[in-house]
DNA sequence: GCCCGGCGTTGACGCAGATCAAGGCAGGTG
DNA sequence: CACCTGCCTTGATCTGCGTCAACGCCGGGC
């Protein structure tokens, strides 16, 4: 699974692949690496693939590494024991993976599409924490970024219904890419209706039988299973917030 | 609200009271300030109080400030416009608030019983940080581990049982200052059952009836409605984790 | 072409937890 | 003291979503 270090991509925006959503190469806490040193940090870094289904984290197992995914997307999750699931997020090009400090990963990564991430020992990513203290702050604005998404995804586990889930979920999927421009009318859903049920809170059924009927009410279209098109923003929008 | 700066207590742990659960003074962020700057600091900082029940941050305003609990346990939450609320967490001496860099609260704050803190201007915070950068290495750790708790959260919500989410819950409040011993048999809740239903994503009646039940078949005892005792740990524990 | 397995949709039914309702208890107030 | 108000508990009933089941579609292997 691991590919040889071809060229020092490490954390590098120019490495990544454009963002799916909006053809951007996206800003990264790498900028706080001047690209002088790229190729010096190439050296303890190790680029590595997952074809789509690898689960590239596993929760519980030593967590030495630390992972900036480069390309595709992966998507997070925990388990109990009898094998139900909760996924915490869906992530893309730019994400963080490991950062917590703990003898154990938190939570499993399996790949959707297929995903390259770079890969640091713990160590070595103090050390370039003490060196450039600016990827340091960026960090920690991404951490707490992360917090915010995170209570948002709180509330709607603990209080909305699942109308109110699949908009806010819809809605947000709309606005991935956002810093590049508005919210699109067309984008594709990469995971199955399993991930996204396991990412609401949901079972499959409720997952399928709620979208059939957003489509019914002509608030979406969904011209294929791996595809959406939002008819009405502003009513799914005042759905997603929980008015009406 | 606001009392006068009587002395620079600015994230310092000799300012804060002790520890509720364990009656340690927690090491806090401040470590990273040496005491001989603490004077200088607490001319630009605010120590502010709050009397139970005070809204002392509100979702959607002006996000000028970053604080710092030295006393007290507030809890945070979001709303929906119907008044659906959902409780993202309890906080208490040592914790910090505002560290998403946004123009607007991510959600709102409310004194649970007497709190203090002490706020800073985000201006201010940048220049703290910049001059302590052990800070910021705190304050990343921090936020990491709070990003954990949250998918502990979100796995808790989105997929647990009324029953395991009250044995996640009491088992967490056992361990509540960990740092300092182990998980305590008694403990009080100064939360209400709504505040707990609220976190929990239930209702008053669910929680309550949990609870009973809890109890009626051994697993803790119920002194007042504001002390738990745990009788079966490894049972409760086994409950909240999905098992059995 | 055929078969097969994974994914998605739809329908019938069941249940965990929400809702509605009533009453108990402790603390505060005049 | 009586009264009130907020919090908690308990019971009866309801319902949104889960569970179980059947079937259709599509893509891959041969």
């Amino acid at each position: 699974m691991t590919v040889p270090l071809s060229r020092p991509l490490v954390l590098d925006p120019a490495g990544a692949d454009p963002c799916a959503h909006c053809d951007a190469r996206h800003a990264s806490v790498c900028n706080a690496i001047p690209d002088s040193d790229m190729a010096r940090l190439a050296t303890t870094a190790v680029v590595v693939e997952a074809a789509p289904g690898t689960t590239f984290i596993n929760e519980g197992d030593a967590a030495g590494c630390f992972f900036n995914i480069t390309r595709g997307t992966a998507k997070l999750f925990k388990l109990l024991p009898d094998g139900r699931r909760q996924i915490t997020g869906f992530v893309g090009v730019g994400h963080f993976l490991g950062l917590a400090v703990s003898d154990t990963y938190a939570f499993s990564a399996e790949a959707i599409d297929h995903v390259r991430f770079c890969r640091f020992s713990r160590t070595r990513l103090r050390a370039l924490l003490d060196e450039y203290p600016l990827m340091e702050k960026r960090l920690l604005e991404v951490a707490s970024n992360e917090l915010v998404a995170a209570q948002e995804q709180m509330l709607l586990l603990g209080r909305k219904t699942a109308r109110e889930r699949l908009a806010s979920f819809l809605a947000s999927q709309s606005r991935l890419g956002v810093s590049c421009q508005h919210p699109r009318q067309r984008f594709a859903l990469p995971m199955t209706r399993g991930d996204i049920a396991d990412y609401l809170g949901l079972t499959i059924e409720t997952v399928s039988r709620t979208l059939t009927k957003l489509r019914s009410e002509g608030l979406i279209e969904i011209p294929s299973t791996t595809e959406v098109v939002i008819r009405a923003p502003a009513a799914l929008e005042r759905l997603a917030a929980g008015a009406a």
